[in-house]
DNA sequence: CTTAGCACTCTTTACCTCCGAGTGCTAAGG
DNA sequence: CCTTAGCACTCGGAGGTAAAGAGTGCTAAG
């Protein structure tokens, strides 16, 4: 059936009606609206169709609409007008941000927390590698008699660091060996080609009794399959304002699942993705998202990192307002990033289209 | 009123009861217990009387009995069974400990999780400073001729490090001669005791005109000024399972008030305590926690540094396991910290005694 | 094609009653 | 004098029913 313009807009205003009360909307409601000049009688007529093509959905007979996550989808792709942030929202945006931007270390975590803050949706921050990830050079610190610093510098770039303790003592001239053994042997190998016979063979040729060099190769593939990611996670407890997870049963689920940080994965897909996506309901990998929204918004982050921000809610999630703030503080993350200043105008990408999820 | 033996035996029953089972606990309960050689109409006299005493409440006529603060107080004070804990649940804790015990950053936060699974209660791992946070040490690593990596080996163990960019150029020799300046002159320095003058002082001696040692220094001042207290929150979720938080309402406040950290203040009165600490209800200071029960312990962590790992639950907590868990996870994680490979015995301390809360 | 009208469905809420758990008190028994 | 059996009483929770309300689909008329 064709999806005429009336239709649209009548489906526009269940959405909107929708994500404003979670309320299934009923006829009358839409028709109640003077924009739309029609009788509930119409409108019902209309519904049904909506009904039967899969955009709306009833929760049982005599309730009102609910659209389903395809007409969530439509809505998101064509109806959706544009959130443009205000001045005000800018400014407490750019308030909040410049306040924390301190370290690009919390300033990750502190984004986050800005995000879940001004949409009281839990929120996540993330930084992911894209490319491939190895070590460039080990550096060993004899600290003393027991206690060895490792420093690995990876290839792009950045420095990571473990205090490693031998209780038993570990010789200087063994640490002298392992640095030259894991300089020449473990550089430029992903996490996924180093593995246990090298380790062995390295054990032997150190004569390491003590499980030094498996314990640097551990830690070196720790820190490689880590991704250099760091993600955080804030605004949990804001599910729990929102009516539909008043079941306790529910929101305890989902935060689980969020705590977990399971939905990395999901994140990761979209790694390739610029810009803002939206994911509804059923069309998010992970079981426990099969009714939520996700909003991502990514941005590149030199040396082949790229940095997600998320925002999950209720598929009845406010996407026009959420997207609008996701775009423009993941913007500003990347200018900081940059070491440019924080970002004074709002500047939208337009929301991208996406293949309908089934 | 006189705290008869006999009463004592009843309230330590009641609240045993109705720490595992969350309802309150009636005359027949009690009387039900072989060791209880008493009818449950006398065992009414008794409870009339501990009612009376302020040690339990009725929450309606016809409801049983469940303990009041008071009552919790001199149950963890004077009839508690300290926990023993199994060959099982150490074996656990180890096993779960050794798993996680890569690094003191991640190993503060895995132990929090560890408690909090263990437990089923939200945990709180954090560390403080007590006094001085100072460098131990300094290494600097010339990597190539625009690149040093300075890693910091600080007073309490952790190490830190930063990646250092020189346009210019650097000399080797420079960086050799700056580490022993360092190493000399700004160790065992807290961040304020660092000034200009200092670094002026060694950009001299060293003759360093690319702002090497500026850089060094004002590295230093931001590590040690981000206070190298850290803390960490895992488990809110285990809230939503407890009977008592299956009102949404107030799990969130609970929740709420935990992620934003401000219980810290909670933490910090007790600094100066050693051993495990339970506070009870209305003996918590912040108004969030006045129906909840927290349970601390603390631990000294290498120098000037303090450890301290917390659970909250509702008032109706198994003090004595979480009690024993924590002391025991605190004993493990001062080991660690020292050094020492992890804990292979149960070592209890016994809890520690404290003024009745009004 | 639109709309008023109507019968029908189904959930929500309120209300009521009944049941059971638990109490406090009294009186009898050791 | 303490313990215990018995009993009347209280009160919350479960279950059932009825009424209210919201919304629908269908029909027929404009």
């Amino acid at each position: 059936m064709e999806l005429s313009e009336r239709k649209r807009r009548i489906l526009k205003a269940i959405v909107e009606q929708y994500i404003s009360t979670a309320e299934p909307v009923g006829s009358k409601a839409i028709a109640a609206d003077p924009e739309m000049n029609l009788s509930s009688a119409t409108i019902r007529n209309e519904m049904a169709d909506l009904t039967a093509m899969g955009l709306l959905e009833q929760p049982h007979t005599s309730a009102g609409r609910v659209p389903s996550p395809q007409g969530y989808r439509i809505y998101v792709n064509e109806l959706m007008n544009e959130h443009r942030l205000s001045l005000e929202e800018t400014q407490e945006i750019n308030k909040a941000l410049k306040q924390k931007m301190s370290q690009l270390d919390s300033l990750l975590a502190d984004a986050g927390k800005v995000v879940s803050e001004l949409t009281s949706y839990p929120a996540y921050a993330l930084t992911t590698q894209v490319g491939r990830r190895t070590v460039r050079r080990y550096d060993l610190i004899h600290v003393d008699a027991e206690t060895v610093i490792a420093v690995l510098l990876l290839e792009d770039g950045t420095a990571c660091n473990r205090v490693m303790k031998f209780p038993g003592g570990i010789e200087k001239d063994l640490v002298q060996r392992m640095s030259t053994v894991f300089n020449t042997g473990f550089t430029d190998l992903t996490a996924q080609e180093i593995d246990s016979t090298m380790v062995r063979a390295a054990e032997r040729t150190l004569g390491d009794e003590i499980g030094a060099a498996a314990a640097l190769a551990s830690y070196t593939i720790s820190v490689l399959e880590s991704g250099g990611s760091k993600k955080v996670l804030s605004g949990v407890s804001n599910l729990l304002t929102l009516p539909e997870y008043q079941d306790v049963n529910k929101a305890h689920k989902l935060m689980d699942f969020l705590s977990e940080g399971k939905e990395l994965e999901q994140m990761e897909l979209s790694q390739g993705q610029e810009g803002v996506q939206i994911l509804i309901g059923p069309e998010n990998v992970a079981e426990e998202l099969k009714d939520s929204g996700v909003v991502l918004a990514t941005y590149p982050l030199g040396n082949n990192m790229q940095g997600v921000i998320g925002v999950v809610g209720p598929t009845r999630m406010d996407y026009a307002k959420v997207a609008a703030y996701l775009s423009y503080i993941a913007g500003g993350m990347q200018q900081i990033s940059q070491g440019t200043s924080p970002p004074q105008l709002p500047e939208l990408k337009p929301v991208k289209e996406q293949d309908e999820g089934r």
